[in-house]
DNA sequence: CAGAATCCGTATCGATACTG
DNA sequence: CAGTATCGATACGGATTCTG
């Protein structure tokens, strides 16, 4: 994490620190993950994401675009069509995410021992 | 983003998931940028945080704890001190996590910019 | 000092129904 | 197809009180 200098970190109303709660949520990474090969149709990536409700993806999809990480485009066809895609800005965020991403592939058996360790202390 | 052969991301309980998510919260990350500077006293953490209450900072103590990134340390002086420190494996996320809080640095007036566009597009 | 326990309002979420 | 709107359940956060 940053040096003590970026105190401005530890203040909660943080602009860095908002952003990241935007980016960094449960479903936005999976969309992010989905939309990094490739634009997708609203339905497409419903059906990637099983579990997602459409109102939630309605809701990241927005943010995520409202962010300026994702583009939406309309096809006027009918029915009519929406593809969402990354946006240059939103393509940038892959180098950090995949670097997090990968500490917990690296790191994910030591936390689970922890894990076991931290339960079986408190179990008594 | 991990390319398209870890697609095991998509699913929603896929166990890195649930672990960035147990990470990458608000309170988690602005733990980690305090304790990054040396171990720290329950108290003293909550007066750092300004806007966190007990039951918070607790909880999350507790989760990292559990998860092996934070150790803690109890002092039987009268009254009780409690330290908490970051682990070995709590340091070596250090790098992911400056990673992605350099990229909001770099990249918030992008995002801002896009902000204002997408707002000023849905107010007609 | 470092918490555990409790209460309570609200933000969030899923399910459902409806629409251009 | 791609949403919007609504409603009830509930998970969650904050404030408060109590304790070794």
């Amino acid at each position: 994490m940053a040096p003590l200098k970026h105190r401005v970190l530890q203040v909660a109303d943080c602009p860095s620190r908002l952003l990241l709660d935007e980016l960094a949520d449960k479903w936005s990474v999976l969309i992010f993950a989905a939309l990094n090969d490739g634009p997708m149709r609203f339905n497409e990536i419903k059906r990637t994401l099983e579990g997602i409700t459409q109102k939630a993806l309605t809701q990241t999809l927005r943010r995520l675009e409202r962010n300026g990480i994702v583009a939406r485009r309309v096809v006027e066809t009918s029915p009519i069509a929406v593809e969402y895609s990354m946006t240059t800005l939103g393509k940038s965020l892959k180098k950090p995410f995949k670097a997090l991403y990968e500490w917990t592939l690296v790191n994910l058996p030591e936390v689970e021992t922890a894990r076991q360790v931290f339960d079986i202390k408190s179990a008594r």
